[in-house]
DNA sequence: CCCATGATTCAACAACTGTTGAATTAGGTG
DNA sequence: CACCTAATTCAACAGTTGTTGAATCATGGG
């Protein structure tokens, strides 16, 4: 019978779209539009396929946002665990800013993906919030880590808790990578890039200032970021 | 002709559901759901009323947003002025230290509305972000000019950007508010409410030694939170 | 050459979305 | 009482959503 000319004709494409594509496609519309927003055409679209592929490669969009995060977080935890290590004798203050500078290589572009995180965790649902709460939470205790090991050397105050100035630490720092830009910008006038460099900086002094066993100590000059 | 029975006769209801009562439902569903989760019949229905009546009360979506933000930040920034006046002689660590009390009481009930406003910064559409920037830039602010008078004072380090570290104390404030209930109950089995208490004390202090001038001088207690 | 398999698309489903116009009614006014 | 207006609902609209079953095609193995 009359098959009316379909644009595309079907059957496998020269160039394939694999799984990988498929996450970064999923990856930019999940960071501009949220879970929520993010429709599986518009995803289709970016990775210029049909919607229906996208079940061919995984079982549901939920899916495919847990194995967007299953992607990203191993490498981060891999580089953090190197930073924690307790061979590592570098002052503290260094370690810790190696830490910002690891957050920052791995997670500062994506902006979306880390608001997208934050509001799962928030106002997740349970099988999602689970999986975060292992990817982030591994990411923590290595953080964890240096300044327990930062205590037993004397150049950290003994009177905190560790794990609760890890979550000082790593989530004022996620706010200047994801507010701090928007707002210097709309209200500063500062360029966003200038904006963050600054931001980090300022807030690991102030953060090593109130941490320190000895706070009039002077804070030795961090290296610049960027690798 | 033949009317089929309808469940509920038009016309007036006997309890009247006005713009109020329909903004409380609206902030009940936007904190749990999400300006684009949140769906006009869930909004009507958490107000036991029909979805059209919302286009009777207000124009659109947004503009409940809107008049959501209008009802709920002069109220905040009214507390905020009283604060920041000049005249007001005490010890900078308790006048900031009264800031972080009025976010707490006027945001800590509403969760939802904080990361609400978080998500619409940083990826909300234009007309919102600019109401944002005014509302919140509004109350920022008062906390900017404590923070200068500090300076002027003596109190607080010369050598910050006031409005750099207006960002910080805020800014990890809200997350405390937001992120520390959910994480420290799933991470440390810490019950919420201890967590946002102990949380927000140990950061005023960690904030405190790293911008008072004298960093060695000892902190004055804080009183207790909650009106 | 035939056939199996893997990759891709089409078309449709049912559910839900924001929004609107008309219909309905209660309460107040003359 | 009759009428007007404000408040409320109904029913439908056009669009979008996640998801699925069947259809199609390219490729490589036997």
């Amino acid at each position: 019978m009359p098959q009316p000319p379909s644009a595309r004709p079907r059957g496998p494409k020269p160039h394939r779209v694999d799984a990988d594509q498929l996450l970064d496609a999923a990856q930019e519309i999940f960071s501009r539009e949220g879970l929520r927003g993010a429709s599986l055409r518009a995803i289709a679209q970016q990775a210029s396929c049909d919607p229906a592929l996208i079940y061919y490669h995984f079982d549901s969009k939920e899916a495919m946002f847990t194995a967007l995060l299953e992607r990203r977080f191993p490498p981060l935890i891999e580089d953090l665990r190197r930073v924690s290590d307790p061979g590592d004798r570098r002052p503290t203050l260094l370690r810790l800013w190696d830490v910002m500078c690891i957050y920052h290589k791995r997670l500062s572009r994506n902006p979306g993906i880390r608001s997208l995180i934050r509001g799962e965790i928030v106002r997740g649902t349970e099988g999602i919030q689970e999986l975060i709460q292992n990817q982030v939470g591994g990411a923590a205790l290595q953080v964890k880590a240096i300044l327990e090991q930062g205590i037993a050397r004397g150049e950290v105050r003994q009177d905190l808790d560790p794990l609760l100035f890890t979550f000082f630490l790593v989530k004022l720092h996620l706010e200047i990578l994801d507010v701090l830009p928007v707002v210097a910008s709309r209200l500063l006038g500062v360029p966003p890039e200038a904006a963050v460099a600054e931001g980090e900086r300022a807030w690991m002094q102030l953060f090593w200032r109130g941490i320190a066993a000895d706070p009039t100590a002077p804070v030795p000059s961090l290296p610049d970021l960027e690798p």
